[in-house]
DNA sequence: ACTTGCATGTAAGTCGTTACATGATTGT
DNA sequence: ACAATCATGTAACGACTTACATGCAAGT
């Protein structure tokens, strides 16, 4: 899945690794995210399989190599878009913890809660101004549809996590 | 992570590999699930740090490998247990494609959407039906936080890409 | 006889992270 | 001079999955 991310944003233009993981950060990061430890090797893979071409280039007297996506490399990227998304699973830490919260006393519960709204609530105020940022920007419509659904989705759990917190206070201690 | 939850089903009682994956089933499999073939090799790594002890038992015939948890493993599983959960990722293929929606066609977005939905109704009938099934029996109140939080989000998925279906029928194609 | 479920384990492979290692350029 | 950013890569490790391999017991 990862490489046909990293196709993904080759599809725009030719990058470097070291690109890529920019143009991550402020679009793809909160739903998806990688280490350049990650990217640089996928790269290799890539160009053996001949999805991508390296291209050495000297930009201000420094060595680069920049990634083209190939025509096969492009077929492949469309092949997989096309392909209708896996229903998610959910993965959170948070619910673990709570399906074993019997085991833990009433302030912890509380205080993992509160703390848990503080850090959504948090990243909901990254997404908003990320958001804002891009009003009236040329950003494409579906970028903007992902980070409207970041955003609808953190708000969705802090209203969840308030009633829940809620709740807690009504148990018998 | 997964050493944790290991450990926090046999909180409840000495179980073999075979029993928790079972236990999953209906309960954390949902938000977490895993394989056999990862809960064996966990097994053995707690045994050697002793927070599990293996017992070995004959049953109808047959020998089990029973594992029940040690008080240095109770300890670390409620150390655990307390510190307040990170804030989750998203990390869904559905929304990476999204964000690459320009390069494929309306059709192929609008079957995608549909698709997804559909996914999403069949993951909320289990749930629901999960729910229903739990209903004036003596499960735990957390377990049941989970599965509702699993329920709502799904709900919240439904009407988000519902919305976003029709947003897609006024592109201009 | 056959299939399903119980029960345990290993091996190979995928995917990804963090830390290590290096070095140039740009801005203060 | 110093720090930050640009830039590339490797090594070690961790977490997990699927497939392989085995065998008994219970139900049909």
């Amino acid at each position: 899945m990862q490489d046909n991310i990293l196709l993904g944003f080759l599809m725009h233009r030719p990058m470097t690794g070291y690109e890529v993981k920019k143009a991550m950060g402020g679009s793809t990061e909160f739903f998806f995210n990688t280490s350049l430890g990650s990217i640089y090797p996928a790269f290799g893979r890539l160009e053996k399989q001949t999805l991508v071409k390296k291209e050495r280039r000297l930009e201000q007297g420094r060595a680069k190599n920049v990634y083209r996506i190939t025509p096969k490399g492009k077929k492949h990227f469309l092949a997989w878009l096309e392909k209708t998304p896996k229903l998610a699973n959910i993965r959170e830490e948070s619910l673990l913890k709570m399906f074993f919260y019997e085991h833990a006393d009433a302030p912890t519960r509380g205080r993992h809660v509160r703390e848990y709204i503080d850090a959504v609530e948090g990243r909901l105020a990254e997404l908003i101004s990320l958001r804002d940022g891009l009003r009236g920007s040329k950003a494409g419509r579906y970028r903007i549809s992902t980070l409207d659904f970041g955003i609808e989705f953190y708000r969705f759990q802090r209203r969840w996590y308030e009633k829940f917190l809620e709740s807690l206070g009504n148990e018998a201690i």
